[in-house]
DNA sequence: ATCGTTGCAAATGTTTTGCATGTCA
DNA sequence: TGACATGCAAAACATTTGCAACGAT
């Protein structure tokens, strides 16, 4: 356990929203700590890999990552203005992929699926004073 | 109209498969097209703006494009192996998606939907001699 | 002391861009 | 002709890796 392990958890905590390796790595020089970048990669690679952060690929083909609050399978409502998520569980749309894809012949399956949307905070236009 | 896009719709038109662009552009080597790497990019982007096929991003982090049958909204299931895509129509997911991006107060709503698996023809095990 | 972690710089791989040239209508 | 497409090489970008120094146990 390191000086830079507990860094990169901390920032992660910091926050609800998916987040891209190289933000994470300015955030951490901001609050003055001085973790490399490609530590940053690594740690967050491992991260994800046990399944302690979720990650998703934006479609500007950064990868994102969020801490994970429910420990199983598990989708995401994704706010593409701020980036604020809400984790779901979808009983039915495991189901329903499951199902369709048995149906076609395919086993071992697995799903993607993230919704996007602006959130009620976004809606409610920008904060009195931003430049956006 | 020129003869750069009419070969890249030609070797979209070959296949079912998502295929990148390195790959289609590959492929039109071989055919003896002689079109630039920086043209096809720019070809897939504008086919992929107006719809005309869909693209997703691999996990590697390569986008793979494939030519579109259904003209709307549409999901997919793809074997993880082969690359076999079968396109789908989900209204019963649409309708979930958006019940319950309005639950949480988010609008414009929009999804993504990919299940992957492995098909019947890779399940029945490699081709004999292969040495996998 | 040991072995995994770190961190820099360089490498990798995909995609984009600048700009001179070619080509369709 | 005149705008737009092309294509090369170089740039931009995120991410990974090689490897020497470092630090936790």
């Amino acid at each position: 356990m390191t000086r830079q392990k507990r860094a990169v958890a901390a920032v992660l905590a910091e926050t609800n929203e998916f987040t891209s390796a190289q933000e994470l790595h300015a955030r951490l020089r901001e609050h003055g700590e001085r973790v490399g970048l490609a530590t940053v990669y690594a740690q967050l690679r491992g991260l994800a890999d046990t399944g302690a952060v979720d990650s998703l690929r934006s479609e500007s083909g950064e990868t994102l990552y969020r801490r994970c609050g429910l420990s199983g399978h598990h989708h995401h409502l994704v706010c593409r203005q701020c980036g604020r998520a809400v984790e779901l569980d979808a009983p039915e749309v495991e189901a329903w992929a499951h199902t369709l894809g048995q149906r076609h012949g395919f086993r071992d399956l697995e799903h993607v699926l993230e919704i996007t949307g602006i959130c009620d905070r976004c809606a409610a236009g920008p904060p009195r004073g931003a430049t956006v």
